[in-house]
DNA sequence: CATGAATGAGCCTTCATTCAT
DNA sequence: TATGAATGAAGGCTCATTCAT
């Protein structure tokens, strides 16, 4: 009976957060970052503005959260992708592969806002961004992983060390998706990636 | 005489002016954007508050002249770069001289602060971009030049339409300096960009 | 059966209020005045935060309680340390042993900061302070009571009105806690008092 | 010409400060020292909420203003009263006379109400009080002098060291004052001020 | 009796902008 | 042209208190 309410309540006030945090990211990718205020988040959530502080600790924590979010909608299935193929397959189908669920994901889950208020955030320098740094090693973790196997099997020439032709690989997809970030509509992010990676495996491939 | 006065205030005008932009430039790379306030350059720069409205009418107006002077430092040197080369050079090596010419210029004149600030802006979507597209057009037709010229001569192979081909090389440019502006002082934007055009250049050469 | 239930409901109710009224003596006794939530009291308590209001109508009443609180256990020693010396002793040593009675409680039983506490409310005076000012008459009561003794017993000379002695000793007793408050740990409020009692003292008696 | 105006400028924004600051002041006696709100204090002073912070760098800055306001009426006459006295005057005259000054300075200068901020601020120990302190200290060192000759010129008995017979007069002031504050109207500072230093006075005259 | 989610007035502070001189 | 005092909207945050369950 009490048990019964007191999951009652807790259900309320999650449902509550939810629907903070829901507003919140709703307004962080129709409005600046900056603009985003507490005041508006409360009101556009319908609730009081102590009810914010109820559940996040600091409008920055809200931003870590959401940040959070991100890397968690993001982090999924990729390791889940590349564990789909079987052990021999061809490292730059893989990675082809990879590149264009990154995009399906950006593109259909996160959404081109929330990745415009990571990029601020990750260049205001002024929030914890360890969550998105994280995900970053993740990331090249994976590209890392792929660029030896292809070395390996005599794929790729591997005339750079493998770490920097980590980072190459970082760098496009960090160029590509901030590139969508400022011309989408204008940018066809999976198309533009798949030809891009091409254009880079054709320039390590081994002759 | 009322002419030399006036030409007397005119400068002593100009000059007052160029102090607050400047100071505003050092600023704007020596603090996060944020943190930039009226207050901060006006102090910074040595003159009354209300002058800085006697030359910008407003915050966002400064900005925007940061920004146009951003895209005049950086357009000045790019064509005269590309104008030394005899007509018959290799387009490939046109290219890199560029790539390396715009590291230097990042580097050394922008300064890696003000490059996250125009990003920022960029994102933030909030300001008359005008100014930094027109520079992106600018860029994006150097390298429509440079390519166009290494497929007639033959150099790279012309699978691609030309307009897509160039696309990938701003892609390319974009990301390096993104990883730059967060990775500083971690990532020496030259010699990464010069690795990463090479591989580039080496998936698109007609073999 | 009924009886019995309430009963027991009472009594819980008489522990939930006990415990959260100890909790927030020792609150008040740990950190500074303002910073002494009803949050904070009630997480220490481990209640939940309507349970506070269901036995404080306010938070100025929990203060008010704590206040007759400090009273009642400052209040409840001192007749009877008075009472347990013989009808004939030296008043003078009566005094001091009260002196060296007092000073045990506060440092013992109420502690600087609820003394604190205390001086504060006294001071911002937007609290009922009856019973503090009874405790005040009480406490003023026994020092005329003993210094009438000892003008009667010709130990103290009666240059002065009784009453207006009296104030002075009261005077020095609130002198020296203040003193130890403000000073805490590096005062010694009983060696501190027990001299300075016998300066009065000395002041006093006749020639 | 520009001097003038720039004199006149700067005259106007010390009107405005004295402005804040007096009723500041005003505010803190009257009101308990809490309720005393920036925005009370501009709305009284009537001027913008801006206005204030261009004057006090905080809310703290102007408490810390009104406590060395306080400290600075309080340090100027004291030194010059005990320097009044031909250099073999009587020890205990110059006490009375300090004990007088002091309390005339309180009663006609400070007031009652600040001394009750004062306090407070001391017990809350929230702020910086080293003008406080070092007005205390002011304050010891010259009952230590006092102190010091009336034991060379052999009208006080050495039985106690010198440091431990100043604290006991700096108590006494500290009781007095603080008695006072909480009494007042009803405790007639000067009187009992100079009653209760007479029978200290008594109590260490060497017989 | 007990809970804890929700409230909202109020606090301190910042900063782009205006305007009389 | 130059000044700098003054403005006031807005922002992030706290906390005593209420109330439905």
């Amino acid at each position: 009976m009490k048990n019964e309410e007191t999951g009652r309540k807790k259900q309320k006030g999650e449902k509550t957060k939810r629907k903070l945090f829901n507003t919140a990211v709703r307004l962080f990718n129709q409005y600046d970052f900056g603009e985003v205020t507490v005041d508006r988040i409360v009101e556009a959530a319908g609730v009081a503005k102590g009810t914010f502080y109820i559940y996040f600790e600091s409008k920055d924590a809200l931003i870590a959260a959401f940040l959070l979010d991100y890397v968690n909608r993001v982090d999924t299935d990729y390791r889940a992708t590349l564990d789909s193929f079987p052990p021999d397959t061809n490292a730059s189908q893989i990675l082809l592969s990879l590149i264009s669920k990154i995009a399906d994901t950006l593109t259909g889950t996160i959404g081109c806002q929330s990745m415009r208020t990571v990029y601020k955030l990750q260049l205001a320098d002024t929030m914890d961004m360890s969550a998105v740094k994280g995900y970053d090693r993740e990331l090249y973790g994976m590209f890392a992983d792929l660029l030896e196997r292809g070395i390996e099997r005599g794929e790729f020439s591997p005339i750079l060390p493998l770490n920097e032709l980590t980072r190459h690989f970082v760098v496009a997809i960090r160029g590509l998706s901030y590139e969508w970030c400022i011309r989408y509509p204008d940018f066809d992010l999976k198309a533009q990636a798949l030809s891009h990676f091409q254009i880079l495996l054709d320039g390590i491939k081994s002759n």
